[in-house]
DNA sequence: TATGAATGAGGCTTCATTCAT
DNA sequence: AATGAATGAAGCCTCATTCAT
């Protein structure tokens, strides 16, 4: 059932009808409002079910990077969003694309961007590498969002770059670019 | 007329009511549908008209860059486009996600995501800085999008900080973080 | 089972769901359904259930003035009558009004307004009443349906008074208002 | 467009679908929804507009019936009932029922029963009555609902009789029946 | 025999679009 | 050229009914 988040990437949250859904689903609409109060439980349902995954990989990671080096983490931290990534493409375009979603009646905070959790690890993955000496501390409350920035620019490159290929491919220039930048290293005539 | 963009950017592009347009831009619908044949149409014009604004923008930088450096350029490049960022927050984050436009039927390629200018200009910027040799040449490919997604992150610093602030004092922090990374320079112990 | 009577008082007929009624009924949708076809014979069974309790308690009445004077089968009459009224007053408030059952297909004169058999035992009434002399005959043919509509009254007066009572305290009052009528008393000068 | 109330009358107000008054009313659904919010809304201003031309019709009775005596008034007030009743017999018959409506959340006194302003109207006949003497004071306060009871019993006589006939044949027999009720006159052997 | 999840026809409502004024 | 009421296709959702367990 949850299969039927291919849907919404295909034809964007807004353009997807639920009777399609449920067809996709292989169920009757009725049975879909058995399970959800009405489409935008189901949207938030399906967009939290998603973001939970990730969030879970994420924390694995985060997980087995207990006696290892950060760089190992942040490595691993990459695989394992691009991954998903992979995986997800156009779904994910759309998860971290929360703001096109209906117009949120006020005082209803509920599922924030989707992307609240993921923002978070980052956070803690930066912290850590803060802490560790790593990271350069000037600007560090901008890592999180610079991170999250860049990954999804792997959607963007995807998007206009004739040679799409596999995300994982990133995994080394994004790991380069975040640590180093794009600037030659000057100084070295 | 045109700012009626602004409820695009309240409500989302798909969840905006012609008919609330043409109140907001003092009209009346027939008088939106002298203008544009449909619903799509208005939207793309909105849309263009926004995205040349920006355009021209970084055409101006680009001109008035001749006969400077490249860093020069870059600075400049990155104020204009946060200062765009800037005044159009609400309405830019949606140009930054041309995905969830209405489903697009087959062999309709008329208005691209919407950031296909945008996306050429920082290719041209990224060019200079390889050629200049201020660039790494290795994963320049990746450089425009990486930029893209890194303005992008203004906006998602913006919504997840508490003290949100002007954008433009992201322009150290940003042309820092392009040319040099989040790593602490090592080899300093 | 049949306590999910009340449902229909409260709700209305027709915007009573089944399901609400079997789970007031404390049993599954389908359990009803074993019991009855659809929803429309299990509507008729409730309103003949209730019906045939009135029916009877009239029957008992009509059966014990054997013997007895007219006047004191009338006072038996109503105050079976409205003691039944007291206990049902939502729901018979609803059996008076057969008319917006379901719009009734032609040529289904299966359960009429539910008020056939109350309407007959009222014209076996006003029957005894004038062959005995104590009713004038010459708008006879009337004083069944103005019976019903003068008990239907207790209803409507139950509505718009806010000092609602036993329905019995009308016992008095009606059973001389439908023998003397409201005028005051002419000729005394 | 007003004329789509004869749905009603025919189907039921909760059987009749909004398109089918639509149809019968010679536009188009949406026509419909530009002038009232919704079904209910729709409901509640027929009931209203019918029910303000009975009560219109009421207060001309009143108004007329200065100067003369109040048996003329209550004439003239049956008849202009039992005209608009034979005019509306199935819709009328209707708003006799407020109670079917659909269940009313709580909190929502927005249209009574329907038959507020009408039972207003018999408390006033009945109070000039009184106050002339012509009426019995010892139950007065029931004298309203018995008339509209009364009244209502003209719709069940309709029902259970052969031989309908127009309304107004039963001016003379309320009236009689009213003033002087259905008991035989005694004490004359 | 009881259950209750699944079903899907059908009703209500929205809103892009038209067109007579 | 501007207007905005009318239109009706299309989407969301409900709920009577079925049937495998």
């Amino acid at each position: 059932m949850e299969a039927a988040e291919e849907m919404f990437a295909e034809q964007g949250v807004l353009g997807t009808r639920i009777e399609d859904i449920s067809k996709r689903a292989g169920v009757a609409v009725g049975t879909l409002y058995n399970y959800f109060e009405d489409r935008e439980q189901l949207v938030a349902a399906l967009m939290s079910r998603r973001r939970a995954r990730l969030v879970k990989a994420l924390d694995e990671v985060s997980e087995s990077a207990r006696g290892r080096t950060w760089h190992e983490e942040f490595e691993d931290f990459l695989r394992a969003t691009l991954t998903h990534l992979e995986r997800h493409r156009r779904f994910f375009s759309i998860l971290v694309q929360g703001e096109l979603l209906p117009p949120r009646r006020a005082g209803d905070e509920t599922h924030g961007s989707g992307l609240d959790d993921v923002y978070a690890r980052m956070e803690r993955l930066v912290r850590r590498g803060v802490a560790e000496g790593v990271l350069k501390s000037t600007f560090a409350p901008l890592y999180p969002s610079l991170l999250l920035g860049m990954l999804r620019s792997a959607l963007v490159h995807d998007r206009y770059t004739d040679m799409p290929g596999p995300f994982l491919a990133l995994l080394e220039p994004y790991r380069d670019f975040f640590l180093t930048g794009a600037g030659a290293p000057r100084g070295n005539p």
